[in-house]
DNA sequence: CCGGAAACGGAGCGGCCGTTCCGCTGTGGG
DNA sequence: CCCACAGCGGAACGGCCGCTCCGTTTCCGG
């Protein structure tokens, strides 16, 4: 299968797959095909062998990024501190947002993009579940905020993934800030 | 000017615009011009001869629920209660949000559609300013905060607006609470 | 009640985007 | 070294959108 194509082929894929993750990165999803291929030096047919449609140049662009997430995830787990642990995964999600625009959609946003996460999707809510419950056992939490205020709050910050890159770095970290302490008791 | 024009224009024209309210309330600013005419019932062509540009039809349609912005924006201005003028603001900003998906950008957006709205948009900010500076004056706000705290939290509301409608109104409610709870003291 | 101007509607234009088609190019096994 | 065929680029297709053009309908003053 892939040791089967030549070895032009290949370096071309690569060249698109760099491509694809830069310009989405700066400026967001809606990137048009053309415009990646132009970015890549290839042609827009070359971009379609290797990519049959959009939807999977985007899947397999965000594929590496959103493990890295599961990975951060996995050691937010491993803190013994809840509200450290918690409120990393917060910032670390901000901060995210701040040098790439398309990551956390593909976490939070509405399937559209995304149904090939539908696993790790899963992942990070079950364990965004388990330390909003520590957290919350901790008793650093706010009264009443739960695991969906939580996800809203992360919501509010992916969704401004469409402000202008100048201003936006600003407002993510606002934002992050402002979550937090509304979280916290 | 206005009363040389045909009884039937004017009748036409008031479709329109009733038209455009109810689709960019539901359905946000991107509704189709072609959308607009079939909900109103006439011809596109009838739709540019009122309004001959898709912007000036967003910013009339907009231009009298702004007004009512500035309307409640004075009132909370007579407000005694710093923290109840403030948070108010912050609620009728989300509350709209909910049935008008619309209004918000004008206030907050990046220019692009409403730079009609310059002034109101000032006013908007000084009257913000004025409200975080009391609130702050009387000790309510969580140390640190300024007024771009609380514009940030605005905008993130408003960035909620392109959620899917069904689960919009509940992160919204959730993310203006946290907003509030981070803001205050 | 009639005629001309105001107003109408929908086909059509130009532009963008995702995707496909096809004639050419250049790689690499024999 | 050579030529079959994997792989290539870019023109082209179909669909959507903002906006315009123009033949037809409708209003309304005389």
């Amino acid at each position: 299968m892939s040791q089967m194509q030549r070895a032009d082929a290949r370096f071309n894929r690569d060249r698109v797959v760099a491509a694809a993750r830069e310009a989405f990165a700066s400026a967001g999803l809606e990137v048009p095909m053309r415009e990646v291929a132009r970015r890549a030096g290839v042609g827009v047919a070359t971009l379609y062998r290797h990519f049959p449609t959009r939807t999977e140049l985007v899947a397999t662009v965000l594929a590496e990024r959103v493990d890295d997430c599961g990975v951060r995830m996995r050691r937010a787990l491993d803190d013994p501190d809840p509200w450290r642990a918690l409120s990393g995964v917060v910032r670390e999600f901000a901060e995210r947002q701040i040098h790439d625009r398309a990551l956390n959609e593909a976490l939070l946003g509405p399937g559209e993009v995304s149904a090939a996460f539908q696993r790790e999707r899963r992942e990070h809510a079950q364990a965004l579940n388990v330390l909003v419950g520590r957290a919350r056992a901790a008793g650093v939490l706010r009264d009443g905020v739960d695991v969906d205020d939580v996800r809203a709050g992360l919501l509010a910050i992916a969704s401004l993934r469409r402000l202008p890159a100048t201003t936006s770095s600003r407002v993510i970290g606002r934002v992050a800030d402002l979550v937090l302490a509304g979280l916290r008791a």
